[in-house]
DNA sequence: GCGGCAGTCAAACGAGCGTTTGAATATAGG
DNA sequence: CCTATATTCAAACGCTCGTTTGACTGCCGC
């Protein structure tokens, strides 16, 4: 195992530039030319550390996404286990984590992009993979959400929530036209964008 | 000018199968050869039509957004002219011409997904280009909702406009996981979501 | 020291890409 | 009918793609 120019093995070093690069030209528009030139990495390292383009995609998924539902469930299970918690607390345990990890040091907006563009890309196999790493996370929050809101049928809820998931996913891939101001830090305006959505939602889930 | 096989021309074959293929596929994901093919064109007639794939591309937006625009606005007018109108008449101005195309005849859901794909694509070029043959439309709304809801100064406005068009544009794209049951027909489906979407939306906007 | 192994590298492979070309063909006007 | 224009077509262009290959390098255990 030699040790990689920056201290980061090439296997990082080409996933972090391959998160980037995906988010910035879509799976089809990054070629590995460009990941493995960004990344100073020889052209064949991709197929020998990951086997295929196919999946060094889905290792860019699976890093981030494990990180995220981690983060996302135990905020809720702090949230939770205090008796008198509201729906605010429920939907900041939902939000928060997903707006933070776009401005984590390393990654910066680049996987929530990527995130996004699975969704736009509607290709089945993605799909499913998703759900299978995310259904049951889903799931717990749901239920969360159905103790707080009991005068909602299983039904109504999902439709709601289905709502605040879409203003969530818009959110996180940065595609507003709220622009933000050059005087107001980055965490400032992520924290602006939570404190929105959780408004917005919680009356939304409320009416 | 020869007339296609189909009855449509050479052009108007390429356009429809290019729109269903760049949302199936992408933009960098679907081929010339696949679009010529699946049309039953020569390859050659993109460029001898289009001048390249990018013109295309760019083409295949013009012709839904023109169309999406006229209703939008044709509805606003409608809605604007009647002095006792409400929050809800103006969410629906907004949000029913979006998911009506996407259930017209021709064009079925591809457009749409065209649409979140471009956004996910997050290409500046095609940000501008939404953006000077839309920007005036999501001006005219503003000013409509900013009427209803005085209470609210333009930044916060804006906050909660962004986040009705996050909703809006992930249930074009048909994202969600509330799926179709087999005895709702295409039609009663929509309605329902527009339902919920203003329903919501306006909740949140009067929050 | 030396064999084995994990990693890196330059080079090449065949395939598919967007685009161009020039000839063939259909349509329309005088 | 004949010419001019518009369209279609098969073939080829140069290029980039993902992947594979085989030689080369550093390193650890024996």
């Amino acid at each position: 195992m030699r040790s990689a120019p920056s201290g980061f093995s090439t296997k990082e070093r080409i996933l972090g530039v391959a998160e980037t690069l995906f988010a910035r030209h879509g799976f089809a528009g990054a070629s590995l030319r460009q990941v493995t030139a960004a990344a100073k990495v020889n052209l064949a390292a991709v197929n020998y550390h990951f086997g295929s383009k196919e999946s060094l995609i889905e290792e860019v998924f699976r890093r981030r996404l494990d990180e995220l539902n981690r983060h996302r469930l135990a905020a809720l299970a702090t949230v939770a286990a205090r008796p008198d918690h509201t729906l605010e607390d429920v939907l900041d345990a939902f939000i928060r984590p997903a707006l933070e990890q776009s401005m984590d040091s390393a990654g910066g907006t680049a996987f929530v992009r990527v995130l996004a563009r699975a969704f736009a890309e509607h290709d089945e196999r993605l799909r499913k993979f998703l759900s299978d790493n995310y259904g049951h996370v889903l799931r717990e929050f749901a239920a969360a959400f159905a103790r707080l809101l009991p005068q909602l049928d299983k039904q109504e809820l999902y439709w709601r929530l289905d709502i605040v998931a879409g203003a969530l996913t818009y959110a996180m891939a940065d595609f507003g036209m709220i622009k933000r101001k050059g005087d107001v830090s980055e965490r400032s305006h992520r924290e602006q964008t939570i404190q929105h959505l959780i408004r917005f939602s919680a009356a939304g889930l409320r009416s």
